[in-house]
DNA sequence: ACAGGTCTAGAACGAACGCTCTACTTAATG
DNA sequence: CATTAAGTAGAGCGTTCGTTCTAGACCTGT
């Protein structure tokens, strides 16, 4: 780890302002709708700052934000799945998953609706190309679904059955959260909560 | 219905030549990634004819695409599920469902990964904005869960059930179709769709 | 023949894009 | 104090954006 990493601190530098503010930007409008000098402008820095630290342009600030989101992403699931013991005693990784998906509502609802899925949107406006922004996304979904395929595995699911609904756990939070924006309701993550509860509930 | 409305006929209008390419481009890089000026070219149309036909603009254009494209998937997915009796003979609605997730996989393979949910990337790109899109976005999000719905209700669910299960189906499906595009693997939407006929396979 | 829509054709506009460039200020090191 | 690197600052490059505009081609009814 460098000595500054896009840490939350409350005297960020100014690279680590371009990282937070591009996140942020990149997660509401996408890739394609966030511009340099907007990004510049909402971190309180100069065009020249923004090249001086990332000289690879526009695709490498996005790569770090993009970076940045999946683990702000990760954290908040690994906190919200690690409630749950192996035991029955809080429910089981039903309950953990169910609670997560409330946590994501309730904070979609809070951002007015525009804060979702940090990679969703990047992921594809970039679809065609062969650029680096893909590989960040792809390994932020990995990362993730191996978050929820440990957590499923420690609650004794066999571990072919905790793959296999792993990734159906980040999809469906993945696509029910883009519902719920699209719709403007905290009912698609809900109910995409509860379903999975049942689901899982069938392996345990 | 007017005397052409966007149909693939042989002979296609000059206007429906540009509802279809553009239904395509959006789908593929999005709204903002899409030009007007690369849909009058692909549509073998001159910018006069898109905006003597759209005066609206850019946006007229996007909501007319859209909407094509929300009604081309609401075909497959009445075709897909309608194979799926009332009855267990031919494996029920959970079969059906998992039967769509496979058409979607196959597709999605076959156009290199790039041809993903028509709706996805415009819904997200324009979501802060209060634009036209969103709401045609919106409905066809909706239109797709009532086919879901009465598939499952045909099958003899019970009414809540049903309405939060095809929330869920089309939720899961979505997010299942990113995973999909993201990792160029068939996997994520298999998985979805084996999850799916199993949690389905709970209520009947 | 002629008038009046419908549709095609593309030049041109102002704005915004990503990016490069030079000039300046600050901090650390010999 | 001199030197060098790090970081700040923004004007300006060429390009592309969505849109507007004028002009012509085509068809139909009288």
């Amino acid at each position: 780890m460098t000595h500054s990493s896009a840490a939350k601190s409350a005297n960020p530098s100014t690279r680590d302002r371009i990282v937070v503010v591009a996140a942020r930007l990149i997660q509401r409008q996408g890739y394609v709708g966030t511009g340099i000098k907007q990004i510049a402008k909402e971190a309180d820095a100069t065009l020249g700052s923004v090249y001086h630290f990332f000289p690879g342009g526009k695709e490498a600030v996005a790569v770090a934000a993009l970076a940045y989101s999946a683990e702000e992403f990760a954290e908040m699931l690994r906190e919200g799945l690690e409630g749950a013991g192996a035991g029955a005693g809080d429910g089981g990784p039903g309950a953990a998953i169910e609670r997560c998906a409330g946590e994501l509502a309730v904070a979609l609802r809070e951002s007015g609706w525009i804060d979702g899925c940090p990679v969703t949107a990047a992921a594809l406006e970039t679809l065609g190309t062969d650029s680096e922004i893909q590989r960040v996304c792809a390994e932020a979904l990995r990362g993730w679904e191996r978050i929820v395929e440990e957590r499923l595995a420690a609650a004794g699911l066999a571990p072919g059955d905790a793959r296999e609904l792993a990734t159906t756990v980040i999809s469906t939070l993945e696509g029910a959260e883009v519902t719920a924006q699209v719709s403007r309701s905290e009912e698609p993550l809900r109910a995409a909560g509860r379903q999975l509860a049942r689901l899982v509930g069938t392996y345990v």
